[in-house]
DNA sequence: AGCGGTCAAGTTGAT
DNA sequence: ATCAACTTGACCGCT
């Protein structure tokens, strides 16, 4: 239904959130691999990048857009918008590639857009970043890559990049330290805006909530994975200690287990969300969800009309 | 045009 | 010891 658009006062408070991609709209976001790319002249190579890193900064402009018009207030922006950005060999800077000055003003463009129409952004680094590792390299690489997504995320007004502890190496409360001493020491840009998130194998919201508020860090709650590790901690009570570390909008996540909670692997994310799976306290909170659903549009878009009715 | 192997990176747990 | 899974599937090169 072209136009049709869902009306605010029959909405939810809560603020949907789309991951990344589209099932369905023509909206891309392209990316290369380092192996291809090295294979070319140098002159080659930055033009490659020039190109995709245009590509996609239009398509963030198309896909907030395409959010704003249907009521999905929240995007996450995947982590390759700038391919291979810190790659210890493809790696650059944006001021290296041609028309650079038209990739950030677009991106300034995607800043401009989400505050007229009040959308949020977000960073989502994937499991390659990990602060709490004893390896000093790993923590070192991994600052690099949230210093890249702080600088697009101060172009476009995102306020999160939301990571997850990383690992325990045996020993989880030591590598807890070492996660906030990492913390304490981000640049300014990168510290703002980071969030920490519970996953499904090693830290559960009970474990992150006391690095939250040694750091003032917020925790963005994700109920799946708590459903998968949990913790003692219901969801009511989870939710609630979540709420109270954030400083801004609250941030959680949502999916539905692939086949249903007695299926083999309840870990992996469904096409859709079973609305069964939203908590009923989670009704009415003024805070952001995003649908971590493979269907993605479409699968927003069914929850925000099962929850208008 | 379609398809299969591969993709930069870390960690865990199943086999 | 090896390897999928995690996640966001997409890209490259070959047929």
């Amino acid at each position: 239904m072209p136009g049709c658009v869902l009306q605010t006062d029959m909405m939810s408070p809560i603020r949907f959130g789309l991951c990344c991609l589209f099932k369905n709209e023509p909206i891309t976001f392209r990316r290369t691999t380092a192996g291809f790319l090295l294979k070319k002249q140098p002159r080659e190579q930055k033009s490659m990048l020039a190109a995709l890193c245009l590509h996609n900064a239009r398509s963030l402009l198309t896909a907030l857009a395409y959010c704003r018009d249907q009521g999905i207030g929240d995007f996450r922006i995947n982590s390759q918008i700038l391919p291979l950005k810190t790659h210890p060999e493809a790696g650059y800077a944006v001021k290296d590639l041609a028309g650079w000055s038209d990739i950030i003003d677009i991106f300034k463009s995607c800043g401009a857009f989400c505050r007229r129409h009040d959308l949020r952004t977000t960073f989502h680094p994937d499991q390659f970043i990990v602060l709490s590792s004893p390896d000093p390299d790993i923590v070192q690489r991994s600052v690099a890559e949230l210093v890249y997504q702080a600088e697009v995320a101060g172009w476009v007004h995102a306020d999160v990049i939301n990571v997850h502890g990383g690992g325990a190496y045996g020993d989880k409360k030591t590598a807890l330290k070492r996660l906030v001493r990492v913390i304490r020491s981000l640049p300014q840009k990168v510290r703002s805006r980071l969030t920490l998130e519970n996953d499904d194998r090693v830290y559960t919201p009970a474990d992150l909530l006391p690095v939250c508020h040694a750091t003032g860090v917020p925790l963005v709650y994700d109920v799946h994975h708590h459903r998968c590790l949990p913790d003692g901690l219901s969801v009511e009570r989870a939710t609630q200690q979540a709420l109270a570390t954030w400083n801004r909008e609250p941030l959680f996540h949502l999916s539905s287990p692939l086949g249903g909670w007695s299926a083999g692997t309840p870990r992996s994310h469904d096409d859709f969300i079973d609305p069964a799976d939203m908590p009923e306290c989670w009704r009415g909170l003024q805070m952001t969800v995003e649908v971590e659903a493979k269907a993605k549009e479409l699968a927003v878009q069914e929850l925000m009309r099962h929850l208008a009715k």
